[in-house]
DNA sequence: ATTGACCATACCTTTTTTATATGGCAATTA
DNA sequence: TAATTGCCATATAAAAAAGGTATGGTCAAT
């Protein structure tokens, strides 16, 4: 069938996937029918799709002899070639099954200095369970955690909560923690006594975190001092908690951080005391974009969250 | 739709190429309608394909916003690799097509010692033509290079032929060559002549082409002397033709070539002379496989060879 | 409130692919 | 020599897939 402008009437434009595998079939069988029996496919469509599979590379692929087909020079160049293709081809649907599933993919969170414990014990059991998604961590402060959230760089940041203080983003509590004031011997207001009382903090210099960031621990410390009558002196403001230990550490004067940051220190010079009077709580929290549409592994990462607080909850 | 066992009843068991092309085009367009507009292809077609193609990968590609569509994690994956598949696709298609035509490929020739010359000079004209084919050439003898290419290992070779002797394939002559006394200064039978009477070779020592082979040069030579009435002392029987130079050139004797083998070593101290009664000549031919479907590179070479020698008449 | 741009669905038509039936060819077998 | 067998190609009708048109819903901008 050849048309009015000479050309044949051939639709078929572009090269198929179909075409190709018939074609890998037939080269490793040997013969159509062959092919058709592993395809389960008649041998007729074979032979069809295998012309037009000719015609659109303008070139024979296949000896026919008596016996089944042999390859010509530009089959086996076609046939390499296509292995590697419809391997490939399975390869990248496999890996975009994984995507979308949540197994493999990426996963960026942000980390303050307080939660490190925690944040590295919940991705731990992730990656456990999602090995191959790429993990990216940064630590940082919360105001700049947060921006990088809003402006999409970061999928999720682990943060401080005061009990019910809202982000306007989604957020999901993760634990607690006391909060305590951090000493050394040496400067500790109480020595040999349990708890300390607010009134020994009162002539003690302290080191506290900066309030002007988000909110810093010490803030509602220095508030119920006020109430309790004195005002105390702050020695120094740390712009983080790291350093913060390292100022109580070198003896600056007393701090005041969850406990479990102080904890996470075994074997340092500096221990906590919870204030006698004063039982504030530190509550670690994830935070993330309320994102109606989360990649995968973003989604199976809250869900393990979820799972994780559900589970401390019942242990509490 | 669901199928009495729970699935849903979609056929599409495989990613099709037309899917991967209608998915680039609306990553690229950033909206269904859009590609729509490029790939000239109404837009519930594409939806349909979208929507079949996100189904078989088990993955939403594209977030519908109300402007367009945006790119998924698993749609950002599946782009960067359908965008390097559509090409290798492609480029695979033009190499099939190009082996075909005989514009790429391996052409391996053979080629015995006197045939240097011309075959290098029809390689390289066919080489300017084809430059995409890769080369492969073997020097042999006759026999050596004649199993090679009954075996498949060598798609043509550059001999010689003794007018219409046959191999049982193939073959073209390309040119013809006057059969002559090769001598240097010392060993001249004839000093001071134009040519060489076949008597003067009666007590002259000759170095040979041994004729055990499929044919030396010298067999023919010999056969003429003993019709003269004398059988000449071969000094040496050469196995090879470029050994039969040195030998003469070493001065064991005079040896009986075709005039351009030794026409190609100018400035050698070795030249030659016709015999005076006895005008033989040499043929190159082209020998090649009785083969009803050779590669297209092959194919081309051939048609090469046949117009190279219709010219060679032509001039002659 | 209306318009416009977009995507999804329903439905029908066209194209493509498949399966069945059949014929030709070459090699093996009776 | 004739028959059989296994192979591929072609013709045709049925099934499947893809395309086109009409239409409805949603959201944002007018």
């Amino acid at each position: 069938m050849v048309n009015f402008d000479g050309s044949m009437s051939e639709r078929n434009d572009t090269v198929n996937f179909k075409q190709l595998e018939y074609f890998a079939a037939v080269a490793e069988a040997g013969s159509i029918s062959g092919a058709s029996r592993v395809l389960h496919v008649a041998q007729p469509p074979i032979s069809r799709q295998l012309a037009l599979l000719e015609d659109e590379l303008e070139a024979t692929l296949f000896l026919r002899t008596n016996k089944g087909v042999e390859l010509t020079e530009a089959g086996r160049c076609l046939y390499q070639q296509s292995r590697q293709m419809l391997q490939s081809l399975r390869t990248m649907a496999d890996s975009v099954r994984d995507v979308g599933a949540g197994m493999r993919g990426q996963l960026k969170v942000g980390i303050i200095y307080s939660d490190v414990q925690i944040a590295t014990n919940l991705l731990k059991k992730y990656h456990e369970e999602f090995p191959q998604v790429e993990l990216y961590v940064r630590m940082g402060s919360p105001g700049d955690l947060l921006d990088d959230l809003n402006q999409g760089e970061l999928h999720a940041l682990f943060l401080r909560g005061q009990s019910e203080r809202s982000y306007g983003l989604r957020e999901r509590v993760l634990g607690e923690d006391p909060l305590e004031l951090v000493m050394r011997a040496g400067t500790d207001p109480a020595p040999g006594q349990e708890a300390v009382p607010i009134q020994a903090l009162r002539d003690v210099p302290m080191c506290l975190l900066r309030s002007d960031d988000l909110w810093g621990y010490g803030r509602d410390l220095l508030e119920e001092c006020r109430r309790a009558g004195f005002s105390p002196h702050v020695a120094c403001h740390c712009y983080d908690t790291p350093m913060e230990m390292q100022m109580v550490q070198a003896g600056f004067g007393v701090g005041f951080l969850p406990r479990s940051v102080v904890a996470a220190h075994p074997g340092s010079p500096v221990y906590t005391k919870p204030v006698l009077e004063y039982a504030a709580k530190s509550y670690p929290i994830l935070v993330w974009e309320n994102d109606p549409y989360q990649a995968g592994c973003v989604k199976r990462f809250l869900e393990l969250a979820e799972r994780y607080q559900k589970k401390q909850r019942h242990r509490a």
